[in-house]
DNA sequence: TCTGGGGTCCTAGGACCC
DNA sequence: TCTGGGGTCCTAGGACCC
């Protein structure tokens, strides 16, 4: 058995949990430079309108009338609640697989003994997370991880349930299959969806019964998958350790659209400075490296609204001479990258860089006709993540970086970092 | 250069996730 | 004025091998 424990609106329940003031009413959380919603609370969602995604400025009239509260993303904080949420997990059950900031799977076979039923401990795991972390939390249990997500779902949009919803026989699963929508299904995205219609399939319980063949070749085995775990034969495995990443990217916007190459080149610079910072953090040194730059797509031709102006999208992958992890290597081949896209004569509004092609970090070749890694970049590399860390990120960093066009971000509504820095500790008056 | 059955590896792009 | 930022996996098709 499964059990997918899932927070409830996180980052709008973790500003709560901090301030409760903003408890009852309408809250949203804003990305990057308040530009775009990416979390609402339940009051929030209730609002006609306020939908994910959307930039704060199409709604402001909705927000000063529903006087709905705003608040910057604070991912500090966020992830460290997180790392905490998970923590707390673990001491219920040994296998806990975190899947993503808010939501973990759970095997829970074995603890029988412990708890009077599935439901009796998820009630439990409720209970502790909302009386240490102030968040709250549902928790949905199935045969797969497939039908534990189903759960969990049911569990969020009935509150009668109580935020526990255990499916463990047949006539559950299938009754809760009949009505929930293939659209909603893990896996099942937008082109999926609508190709199932065509076929008539609206519900899970339909997808469940159609034939084999048909699922592989329209959605290949991944829809496969997927309809076993509806049938109840597990085809997902709960991942405990979490694999090293495969690829490392940051490609924030600009606040503004930038024509300057040199500007352009001062963010990319801080870019694979946040990049090589994870990569190394995972032990971990990168093969290849790709730089992308591109205009603002939503920008209009002037005077022509339905005409979108002339767009330029480019990207350029480098393999470098040997694996490394440091910023200095690595950054002239991502300028050699940029200037070998860049164009004159348009306004960027985005540029980016990939890390891929990772090896461990104790892999050290050396080749026949190139120097191996630098390794005093290297031990200079960690003496520098561990200052930064100490004292603030880009408190050390390359001259090129110097001119941060982006600094400071607009964070306008942003709380303390109470969990990590001690001079923003919560304080009780 | 063509014939053909049998493979491997790599990459770009699609689809999906939070 | 203003439109998110990360990731993973799979497949088809090309290039190449014997």
């Amino acid at each position: 058995m499964f059990a997918l424990v899932d927070a409830n609106n996180f980052y709008c329940s973790v500003e709560r949990s901090f301030d409760p003031t903003l408890t009852g009413k309408p809250l949203v959380v804003v990305g990057n430079n308040d530009r775009c919603i990416i979390a609402r609370s339940a009051e929030a969602k209730a609002i006609e309108g306020i939908k994910m995604g959307v930039p704060i400025y199409q709604v402001q009239g909705l927000i000063d009338k529903h006087q709905i509260q705003v608040r910057s993303a604070n991912f500090t904080l966020y992830g460290d609640t997180s790392s905490r949420l998970m923590s707390l997990l673990n001491q219920f059950v040994d296998d806990v697989e975190v899947y993503s900031i808010d939501e973990a799977f759970l095997l829970v076979d074995g603890y029988e003994g412990l708890y009077p039923s599935y439901s009796g401990l998820g009630k439990a795991i409720r209970e502790t997370i909302q009386k240490w972390l102030r968040l709250p939390v549902c928790v949905g249990f199935g045969a797969t991880k497939t039908l534990a997500k189903v759960a969990n779902r049911l569990a969020k949009k009935n509150p009668e349930l109580g935020g526990v919803c255990v499916l463990d026989s047949e006539e559950a699963i299938s009754s809760a299959l009949a009505t929930f929508d293939v659209s909603d299904l893990w896996g099942v995205g937008y082109k999926s969806s609508r190709k199932l219609r065509a076929i008539g399939v609206q519900t899970a319980l339909q997808l469940r019964s159609v034939n084999d063949e048909w699922i592989n070749r329209v959605m290949t085995v991944n829809g496969l998958r997927l309809a076993y775990e509806l049938r109840g034969m597990p085809r997902k495995i709960l991942e405990v350790d979490s694999p090293p990443k495969q690829s490392i990217c940051s490609c924030p916007s600009f606040r503004d659209v930038v024509p300057d190459q040199k500007i352009i080149a001062d963010a990319l610079s801080s870019h694979l400075a946040r990049c090589c910072e994870k990569l190394r953090k995972q032990d971990s040194l990168c093969g290849t490296i790709t730089v992308f730059l591109h205009t603002n797509k939503f920008r209009r031709t002037p005077g022509r609204t339905d005409l979108p102006s002339k767009q330029y999208y480019a990207s350029r992958s480098i393999d470098l001479p040997h694996p490394t992890s440091t910023t200095a290597e690595i950054l002239r081949y991502a300028l050699e990258a940029l200037d070998s896209i860049f164009a004159f004569g348009y306004t960027f509004k985005k540029t980016g860089v990939i890390l891929s092609n990772f090896v461990p970090a104790d892999y050290r070749s050396r080749g026949i006709f190139t120097e191996g890694p630098n390794e005093r970049l290297i031990k200079l590399a960690g003496v520098v993540d561990k200052l930064n860390y100490r004292f603030g990120q880009d408190k050390l960093r390359l001259a090129s970086q110097m001119f941060n066009p982006d600094w400071p971000m607009k964070r306008e509504w942003l709380s303390k970092r109470y969990t990590t820095r001690w001079d923003e500790i919560l304080v009780v008056n």
